[in-house]
RNA sequence: GGAAGAGUGGCAGAGCUGGUUGAAUGCACCGGUCUUGAAAACCGGCGUGCGAGAGAUCGUACCGGGGGUUCGAAUCCCUCCUCUUCCGCCA
């Protein structure tokens, strides 16, 4: 969530960046409606802090006089009171009005784009921060995609899953479920070699929660809503971690907080249809091992940078084709200032998937949080929230699937071995 | 799910027959005196949000959340949540 502060001081920066997004003139009157609901806010609350020491006054006034046995003064004094009471509502109910109001437009502006965010309407217009230098799989004429290895192999089974719950929550079998499983363990390890300390969290969350990460109040569509118990399924770990630290005031010799989880995902994912949503490709439910990490703000920019070559170190081992992306103001999520994504490239799909992506929220998920810290003065200042995938699944396999098939079978990735236990899908 | 009890500052723990109680006391923490240094002892400081002010500082709100009664509520009432114990159910 916007600062309203920032917005005061550096009200043309963060029109700068909100014009990154793609944001309008006509969007951007939001950000006065802001400043003035706000400054009547302030004119208010004046006002009545001074009605309710008035109030306070009288009333220490009153336990006095009965104290000294003045009986007959009060009722004077009390009826100064009420009439100050009705005064008092009045303005309550206004403020807390105001308070609303401004609290709904904030939950409305996106987090104000880093500097080095290009700008930029869709994914066309991406930044390719490094592109893969090697040879991409040169895979024979009939190679299959992973839909269709799945089949061949047993090891994965989208009608299964069809039948179990619906469409988009594929069954992993056999060999399929080991690696999965193979790949969950392999990548909590690397990140607790990294320095992260492991969480398993719920994997429903409350409304606050949430909030807290920038999910909601906004994209509610996007989540699975529990309605009798008033929660949500998970989207991503970084929902149930992130807010670990929601109401903290933590130590700045504490920083940087490192966590890495492992949970189902579980999106519903309004929208589109066809090969790009075909196989793993986009489901419903996939499994994911996060990292995120709160930090000082001057060092959290440095820990992006060590959070993406982390990443890109995973996919080095797992040998896998990958480039990495700056997303345009544009393609950029609500919350994110900066963001990075890792694509792998499916050699059967003759695509890039993304597998990855990393973020930094500086303060927008922090002041949603209210995560601060002591700074070396003495004052309070919001921490900066960072997270990424490391990494997720489900087109982690696909990816892995199509681009080691031989005719022998589907062979295992050499840091994968002692997790599976078998050297080849066949 | 049923019954009883409880939720107070970083922690522990008073207050809860309404009126200098934002809240005693202890511990922890920070600064100082003492000490070669440390410990002990002693002195002082030590919550958060919002508003006003250049600032010192002042005002206001907050004693699980929300609402109510009252001139005035941590203290009384309603409601929700959470925890503990007992019972029931259960991986």
């Amino acid at each position: 969530m916007l600062q309203i502060s920032r917005l005061r001081n550096a009200k043309n920066l963060v029109i700068e960046g909100l014009r990154k997004r793609g944001w309008t003139d006509g969007e951007l009157i939001i950000l006065d409606q802001i400043i003035e609901a706000d400054d009547y806010r302030k004119k208010i609350q004046t006002a009545n802090d001074e009605l309710l020491a008035q109030r306070n006054r009288i009333s220490k006034e009153i336990g006095q006089l009965f104290k000294n046995g003045k009986a007959d003064e009060v009722q004077s004094a009390k009826l100064k009171v009420e009439t100050l009471k009705s005064e008092i509502s009045e303005n309550e109910k206004s403020l807390s009005e105001f308070v609303e109001t401004i609290q709904n437009l904030l939950y409305k502006v996106p987090n104000v784009p880093h500097p080095k965010v290009p700008a930029g309407k869709t994914d066309k217009d991406n930044l390719l921060v490094k592109d893969w230098d090697g040879e991409l799989p040169n895979l024979a004429q009939d190679a299959l995609p992973h839909w269709d290895l799945a089949k061949k192999y047993d090891i994965l089974d989208f009608e299964l899953g069809v039948k179990i719950t619906g469409a988009g929550f594929p069954v992993f079998r056999k060999q399929g479920a080991r690696l999965q499983r193979a790949l969950i363990n392999f990548f909590l390890d690397e990140a607790i070699n990294a320095g992260y300390e492991e969480i398993a969290p719920p994997l429903l969350v409350n409304e606050q929660s949430g909030i807290g990460t920038g999910s909601l109040p906004d994209k509610e569509g996007q989540m699975y809503y529990m309605e009798k118990d008033d929660l949500y399924l998970i989207p991503t770990a970084e929902v149930p971690v992130t807010n670990i630290l929601r109401n903290e005031i933590v130590k700045s010799e504490d920083f940087p907080f490192k966590f890495v989880a492992y949970t189902p995902c579980f999106r519903r994912e309004a929208g589109s249809y066809g090969s790009d949503v075909k196989g793993l490709n986009r489901v419903h439910q996939f499994d994911k091992v996060e990292i995120v990490q709160a930090q000082h703000p001057d060092l959290s920019h440095e820990t992006l940078d060590e959070m993406v070559s982390y990443v890109e170190i995973l996919l080095q081992k797992l040998e896998l084709p990958y480039r990495i992306l700056r997303l345009c103001g544009g393609d950029l999520t609500f919350a994110s200032a900066l963001t990075y994504d890792f694509e792998v490239y499916s050699a059967a799909q003759k695509k890039w998937l993304e597998v990855s992506s990393v973020s930094n929220f500086e303060g927008f998920q922090a002041n949603r949080l209210k995560l601060r810290f002591n700074d070396e003065f003495g004052s309070k200042r919001l921490a900066h929230t960072l997270n990424g995938s490391a990494l997720a699944l489900a087109r982690i396999i696909a990816a892995l699937l199509e681009n080691n098939q031989t005719p022998e079978g589907i062979k295992i990735p050499e840091v994968l071995k002692s997790y599976t236990g078998f050297d080849m899908i066949k």
